[in-house]
DNA sequence: GAACGTAGTTATCGACTGATAACCTGTCAA
DNA sequence: TTGACAGGTTATCAGTCGATAACTACGTTC
């Protein structure tokens, strides 16, 4: 049985999705180099050999996310209701929107910051781009989502949500979201 | 010249302090206890033994911030206005929110979620009790915050913030900021 | 089939980090 | 004065982590 044996470029891609796994879990300082690599099933060094450093590899991991985030809005239908469908989505899937905020959480490291301020810069632009909305209603576009990305981050909403309890409840009954974002069922009385 | 001591009570707040300082800077992962117990001037052995791990004073700190947090809004005036000059004023000090999010994106972690969880849970209640604002209101209110809190720990507002560069113009513009919440004046033509 | 480039490993290291243990020291009561 | 408690320190450690170096194995080409 011969392991199998990659090309550099796919393992590349291989490994920026256990990055992205790992990452989402424990952010930038708490995940380590050697969690990914087991991910993806080679060794620790050789993480390190393709991607330099944890940094790189990390805002690798970033602009990945930004990107396919990005291609997610573009095949969405074109205005702010099909991108908030499309961001929905994204939150149900949980690691391309967590790893994103654990990005913006960083984003005050000099290395991480300008990538990260980028990467929220051009999908603020794809959105007015698609939409055509406003710079009002795209502000309050991107508040609903970062709202809704904390509470995904907090596990408030989402596949795996803890259940709200008191005060709580009011503000996930306010934010209308889809069955896929709404935690457990719950049955009793 | 005798080396200041104080009560247990004392240092317990003084080293929140100093953690808040640490932790708004690196994140809970991203800060060791050493980093603390310099800024607070003990050794690193002593800041463990008040608080037992580095996880408790984590949890501590999170709790101090959002208690310091609900103080500011009960001492504001008592309308969404007034609620949103008194986040601005916490956004421009910046350290009690970016370590509330910090706290937000360490959320998955099982002894920390529950805790952020009741944290945010607290303010939201504390934000209804106080305004008297609908459901919808009050989610508007947490979504332009949440976004804020994420602006402000990216650098892309705030005292020392990064000139915004293009897209990102527009939305900074858009968030009708205080000059204490705007980045450096920019000079010439 | 030999040589070579590419994919990947094992071995190892220095630095760091949270935590424990043992000790020191100032202050106050009896 | 002495003793005892509360506020601290130094010494130390076991485990972890990112990174480097050196080596191995596969497969293709001539």
């Amino acid at each position: 049985m011969t392991r199998t044996r990659l090309t550099a470029g796919e393992r590349h891609d291989q490994l920026i999705g256990a990055a992205l796994t790992a990452f989402t879990a424990g952010g930038y300082a708490g995940t380590t180099t050697d969690q990914v690599a087991r991910l993806a099933g080679v060794s620790q060094p050789y993480v390190i050999r393709l991607f330099g450093t944890k940094q790189q590899l990390f805002i690798a991991t970033v602009e990945h996310a930004a990107d396919r985030i990005e291609r997610r809005f573009r095949a969405a239908t074109p205005d702010l209701d099909g991108l908030g469908d499309a961001y929905d989505e994204l939150l149900a899937e949980r690691e391309l929107i967590t790893v994103m905020l654990h990005g913006f959480a960083a984003g005050a490291d000099p290395a991480i910051g300008p990538v990260v301020r980028a990467c929220f810069g051009r999908l603020y632009a794809t959105v007015r781009e698609l939409t055509g909305a406003d710079a009002e209603q795209t502000r309050a576009f991107f508040a609903s989502g970062m709202l809704l990305t904390v509470l995904g981050a907090m596990n408030v909403i989402g596949r795996d949500a803890v259940p709200p309890d008191g005060p709580m409840n009011d503000l996930v009954d306010s934010l209308d979201l889809p069955a896929s974002l709404r935690g457990p069922e719950k049955f009793g009385s």
